[in-house]
DNA sequence: GCGTAACGACTACATCCGTGATCGTTGAGG
DNA sequence: CCTCAACGATCACGGATGTAGTCGTTACGC
């Protein structure tokens, strides 16, 4: 387990954390306005996700219905660490204050942090 | 440009944006602590960040003195952006509100980032 | 009943990445 | 001078990734 989710399996995921249990070929459908991958391409990325107990599925007769395992919460908690620990020695503030100085917190972000940083204080 | 820089290539610009110019050599030996690369694969993973424009080079006779192209700043920039956006919709307080749920806050992360706010306010 | 369309399984293949070995040249020490 | 060690350049190679094609089976429409 924990294996590492490529960019295209990612996009996959996201269909399923969207809506399951779906099939293959609803997976492809959802899938292809952004990405315009073909069927095949869609049961291969389901099938490494399935080899790495991402997904899991159960039949419905002639095919299977697929359903994430992995959730999205820690996909996104395992991603956001890496990041931090490359890059900022592991620490959250530097992150913060790096998006800070380049401008990237709008009025509303600052506020909604604060919002929540006061919530965690008490 | 902007071509993405691989795990084992920021290894090599980390050494770089440290300590530059320097050489092949100098590289790998500064690397080597960590990693336990050949100066082979020290090589190769510069020749990779040349032709991807990360990095520099100028001759000193017989050999080359490597020196950072991208900063350290700006990697750091695409790399959080890339992040917030693949996983948080390109906000940034969900990325925060996710570490502060997760208790990845520290006390003193969360007195950091207030201070922080503060100043960016007024 | 029979063809065919839908499925899953397997295969393919170019590119990138991690890791390193080999080759050709050349400067420096004896 | 000549050898050899240090360099850069090039090649190698297995695994992951992005993207898809082919093969064998089977349920359903006619």
């Amino acid at each position: 387990m924990a294996e590492r989710i490529s960019e295209a399996e990612q996009a996959v995921m996201e269909t399923l954390w969207n809506e399951a249990p779906l099939t293959a070929q609803e997976v492809a459908d959802r899938v292809a306005p952004d990405r315009g991958w073909s069927l095949n391409t869609v049961k291969t990325l389901l099938g490494r996700l399935l080899a790495k107990e991402a997904v899991a599925h159960e039949e419905d007769g002639r095919r299977y219905l697929y359903r994430p395992r992995l959730e999205r919460e820690a996909f996104a908690h395992g991603e956001s660490r890496r990041l931090v620990d490359r890059l900022f020695g592991g620490r959250v503030s530097p992150l913060v204050a790096h998006l800070a100085e380049r401008d990237e917190l709008s009025d509303q972000d600052i506020a909604e942090i604060e919002a929540l940083l006061k919530a965690l204080r008490s």
